[in-house]
DNA sequence: AAGTTATCTGCAATCGTTTTTAGAAATAAA
DNA sequence: TTTATTTCTAAAAACGATTGCAGATAACTT
């Protein structure tokens, strides 16, 4: 019982196949309530591979991830499935920040989706000719490629963000803070390492190179830049740190090197976390607002690919807020802003 | 410059279109070079939809989850996709744990997809006929339908890791042991429910009712059932909860009524998470390998798909192993098992 | 009732491949 | 050189839909 086709339908009721057809696109039709009964049937569903041969749509979009594993990009993730609704259908590929593998997949793709949701690894990569080429429409999300300006982009407002973190420890006393940075070739990294150096320069705070580490997203990367840290003849009395990755490695050193948060050690961390109430003690974090970015993402797309170019390109921005816990020395956890954790209409500015 | 097709290669070659086609499919061809040199020219990719359309395969499979954003099934998502390499693309779909959703997913994805890696939301769901029907092959992950025995599964011991937790805790004196369980309609669900009972019953542990609460595997629903369980007259001394996020929701839940851990309250999760460690106190678990379990179930369908049903139903089971923290009492952290953390070769019981 | 307009229909072409078939060219055997 | 055998090729028929075109019905006008 292989799966009926559209001619079978059309003998069955006795009209042509185009009748058929035009009755599955919403026409009227004559005998549309036979058709319908000879659908059912026959248990008909029309072939996808022949209509998108046919039609030049997929129906898909794929979201292209760094790792998908990372609680950040699976809320993206989420929020650009629940926004496609039942429009296009999602395909996922993570790529582990690898440029080539990035850019392999993204060739994959000609042909396979109608769009691209894209967390690129690194700004600088090499501008890959599909995009550019418009082969299909693109949205760069939490990051982008700096030779790719003209695109649209979903970015959190990093500067603000670290400027926010910043500022907590310096309004905390704190004067020898160190960052531990993501890559300052990702946009996030640059970002954030910009709005720490701006707050300090703002308090007038001398930056001392020592307190700057840069490192890579990962646990084992927070991990070793921690150590390092501590391992300073004066060590930092308090750290930013640029992600939630590097943020449980940076914990994990400390616990390790037995120091005490926040007396020895005040720390803030990029991006909240169900557990980060939990921890000992409760982290102090910027918190925006993933699962957002990832909607405005597709929502973008969708638009950009039902419109095409005729629009200018949209570059939208979340906000980030300060959770204020208690791993920077606040002893009554409170909300700094308004925002609840929970943010569920973060403004956009555009 | 829209995409070249088969035919302006062979035009430009000077030979037929069937020509080309062999020369892609790998046969020795007369003018192999001035073929590849035209598709080079050319910027020739065969067009996906033609090639499936023709081929009755998509080169897709999908994976159907409840939530992406629970970082235990982001791992068997990204398991599953390693365990794909270059073969398959996946196509991810998060159903939020709604049966109906499910079906009409699965409904939607007959003729996109080769196969199908399906995490179902309860056992007790309405055999669904696309599946039945074998439209494609189905490996189920981590749970199944009751109603499709005979098909391929990738199991957790789910009786043997609630029997080892549940023992932990009976080691630790405890014999008011309550288990927070996820819906005893899912395979974990009922499974660590049992292996929870069977641990009592070894150590003549007489059941409370009242300890036996069940849930729905929701941060949310973790938090109330903690709650229960501390407005009971009598409460238990330790709690087994039965999965990640409900373990959360117990912990926030403990931590709003100052209770402590462990020495008021013992607990134990299952499945551990990177941030276990840091939690305060560090919580013992119950793991076992997410990533593991994802990548056995893609190569299972793979193999299904290749070979069709020649060979019987696979039905292995991952390991659960216990990893001992100080949520239950222990002073030092360490190992019960010889299993690290990240474990690499669960051994594998069909 | 006849003319005009609006709706619906079937035919055939098309989307870009792969695959079968039968024949041509090249190679080997006699 | 002729015959038998092996390779390789082109033409054409799929795969299963959608769509422009022209003709056929049906529905209004007056």
């Amino acid at each position: 019982m292989s799966n009926a086709t559209i001619s079978d339908v059309a003998r069955k009721v006795g009209v042509s196949e185009s009748t058929v057809s035009r009755y599955l696109s919403g026409f009227k039709v004559r005998n549309s309530d036979l058709i319908k009964r000879a659908i059912k049937e026959l248990n008909y569903r029309p072939n996808i591979m022949a209509r998108n041969l046919k039609s030049g749509k997929t129906g898909m979009v794929a979201v292209i991830v760094p790792d998908i594993t990372n609680p950040f990009f699976a809320a993206i993730v989420r929020g650009a499935e629940v926004a496609a609704g039942d429009d296009y259908m999602l395909q996922l590929i993570s790529t582990g920040d690898d440029p080539e593998k990035e850019e392999a997949a993204i060739r994959r793709l000609v042909g396979r989706v109608d769009g691209l949701i894209y967390v690129p690894s690194k700004e600088n990569s090499p501008a890959i000719s599909e995009i550019e080429a418009k082969t299909f429409p693109v949205v760069f999300v939490d990051r982008v490629i700096s030779k790719m300006k003209s695109f649209d982009s979903v970015l959190a407002d990093n500067h603000h963000g670290a400027l926010l973190a910043t500022k907590h420890l310096i309004e905390h006393g704190h004067t020898n803070i160190a960052h531990i940075a993501g890559p300052v070739t990702s946009t996030p990294g640059k970002g954030r390492a910009e709005g720490y150096s701006a707050a300090l320069k703002d308090s007038k705070i001398d930056k001392n190179p020592d307190f700057f580490v840069e490192s890579d997203f990962t646990v084992l990367g927070g991990y070793q830049a921690m150590m390092s840290l501590l391992n300073l003849k004066t060590r930092p009395s308090a750290v930013f740190v640029g992600n939630n990755l590097m943020t449980i490695g940076a914990l994990k050193a400390l616990k390790e090197a037995k120091v005490k948060v926040p007396e020895q050690m005040a720390i803030i961390g990029f991006d909240d976390h169900e557990l980060s109430d939990l921890v000992n003690p409760p982290l102090t974090v910027i918190s925006r607002d993933a699962h957002l970015q990832g909607a405005l993402a597709m929502a973008t797309l969708l638009e950009r690919i039902k419109e095409g170019y005729q629009f200018p390109p949209k570059q939208l921005k979340v906000d980030a807020n300060l959770v204020v816990r208690m791993s920077c020395g606040s002893t009554c956890p409170y909300r700094k802003t308004n925002a609840d954790k929970h943010v569920l209409s973060s403004s956009i500015s555009s």
